[in-house]
DNA sequence: CAGCTTCGCTAAACTGATTTAGCAGAGCAT
DNA sequence: ATGCTCTGCTAAATCAGTTTAGCGAAGCTG
């Protein structure tokens, strides 16, 4: 690769000055007495030998990289990673910098070897990311500099970018109750351990929290709540079955998420059930499959792209150390209407 | 991040030795003549500071980095791209090396970024990914370093590695004919595009050549084939749809990809039609929904983490220019069967 | 015109590793 | 006693930058 490339010393002969002037003008220096003739030159020295500094050498000296670690639980592959990594890939991009991307998977071993890898290597910050939204444990090996917390968040008062999940709760409430649904709301996805343990989902409990606030607002109760121990299309499927045996039909289901909704969608075809004439569904996530269905499903969107970006942002221009809280707009889409008759 | 670490002249230092010694000891040189003592020392002395080499320092020496850049179209960042990048990790890690991603987004300026800060950070080498299998450009300025494609092939003889889609069509075929199926086999998906322009699509192709070859082989012709402009689920339910307003309802739908097979499912389900007793459908990809099915979609997978791991193999131990076609398997699921009466 | 400041620039040190060239002492033969 | 080889180790150069300290000439002051 960068056998041949032109060096800082090269530069400095062709421009006919010393390293150090070389050095200064390209790095534009403030206050250094180099006369406009000499920026010139080197800019023209520079410019003819396509000249690029080597980064090796170059953070051997002042200790910057220009690089930032991704490290997630197991984030960068699945699904929903990919906006995380584009939003942050954007936004280091644009401050020129780049990403090192590394997975623990939840092993202690792979996380030590990314700990050593990051450490080795002198990232300038760490984006420390998780898949579900959740609180984690930061390897104190890399307290030592700049650390954000994305979709996570720690003991450590730590900055961190999460989705809003309660306003989106909220939100998703909001849009059935201006629907006219109001005492036959059900919901799936309820899950005492999502619920209760911070390490395992903060967004449970956010969601729920949002969408029951603001049905008690309007004097409205949820009227079935389904429990699933996962959040699976075929929990979701299972927990609608269930939900239609009952006396009283819902008007509209709340998901916790698309794949349960897409359970929800096979169980109401199942059952002969149109959406939304006889049912409405609402969702979280945006997950790719929301368009897909049919009709397409309405559900507010986890901004991952946004939340990516504002992780960067954060390392590198932050200052704050306030949870940065990303909205999570609705799609509206054709899944919900007025209930019927 | 790593300020005050011990380096190699602590580690000298503490064992009563020089610079060299240590370094030697440490990289396990052959033939030197350091007395088994002094490798005690040495290693001991490393240990108790915990010594870990700065790699700015080595590869400003050396001019190994310990760093793939792994750069894609547009992959790193959609679901697919997951287990490419799984895989990648992984092989990366068992090998201590670290990797780089950047995305060019099929953006000119994008990639001339992704470029320099390769070149800038003297990657040991590059893997070009593209996210759907095709052929590209890769730039010149990159085939100074070892390279490998990725899900891709060039003009250039790189090294490469792709899936076998012509085997997984010929799989595909084998399976329907194993069922029984045979004069009322439809195909959706065709599309002249991606099967005419290597640099949108190689899978199109390879895959229609496996399955028209095997089902010649016995005498078998493809008895309809559904044009489709994209591989999205709508085009998937409107070919599904026409095929279904023909005179004879195929006994099998072989889709071209899972998004497809969805819009299959649901039109089929619209007409009232089960899977697979009336109707078989199979497919390709192993897309993540094709689990979320009811029936589970039986399909032939993409081996993403397998290419992954394949690619970086390739470019740290590999030798030989041979294209590394890994195989599809097929996933047996719940959506073939043999046809109804 | 000696002394001081400012200007414009550079030599050399430094970062932390690897690598080349070679030195001192021991052992042996002559 | 001299010359030679072998052993066990080290000094110093090198990679490509940044940074510190400071030099010589010009200009100005008193």
């Amino acid at each position: 690769m960068g056998s041949n490339r032109a060096t800082l010393a090269d530069v400095a002969k062709r421009a006919g000055l010393s390293k150090t002037a070389a050095s200064m003008v390209l790095n534009g220096r403030e206050g250094t007495r180099l006369s406009a003739e000499a920026h010139q030159r080197v800019f023209a020295a520079a410019e003819e030998l396509g000249y690029r500094p080597n980064v090796a050498a170059r953070s051997l000296r002042t200790r910057k990289t220009a690089t930032i670690a991704f490290v997630s639980d197991i984030v960068a592959t699945t699904r929903f990673a990919g906006g995380l990594i584009r939003g942050a890939l954007d936004a280091a991009r644009e401050r020129d910098h780049v990403l090192l991307i590394t997975e623990t998977q939840g092993d202690a071993a792979f996380e030590q070897y990314a700990i050593e890898a990051i450490l080795d290597r002198q990232v300038d910050g760490v984006i420390y990311a998780a898949m579900a939204t959740r609180r984690l444990t930061v390897p104190p090996a890399i307290l030592g500099g700049r650390v954000v917390l994305l979709n996570a968040t720690s003991a450590e008062q730590l900055p961190r970018v999460l989705p809003d999940d309660e306003r989106a709760g909220v939100t998703v409430a909001e849009t059935l109750l201006a629907h006219g649904h109001r005492d036959r709301i059900a919901l799936i996805g309820r899950n005492r351990e999502k619920e209760r343990d911070p390490e395992i989902s903060l967004a449970a409990a956010a969601r729920l929290r949002g969408i029951r606030g603001t049905l008690a607002d309007s004097d409205v109760q949820l009227s079935t709540e389904g429990f699933c121990t996962e959040w699976q299309p075929e929990n979701g499927y299972t927990a609608t079955r269930a939900l239609l045996r009952r006396p009283e039909r819902p008007s509209a289901i709340i998901c916790m998420n698309d794949r349960l909704a897409l359970g929800a969608y096979q169980a109401l075809g199942e059952a002969g059930l149109t959406i939304p004439d006889d049912i409405s569904v609402i969702s979280f996530d945006d997950d790719p499959i929301a368009t897909w269905l049919r009709p397409k499903l309405s559900t507010a969107a986890l901004p991952h792209e946004q939340m990516g970006r504002r992780a960067v942002e954060l390392l590198l221009d932050g200052d704050d150390h306030e949870p940065s809280y990303v909205p999570m707009p609705l799609r509206r889409r054709r899944s919900v209407a007025a209930p019927a008759s």
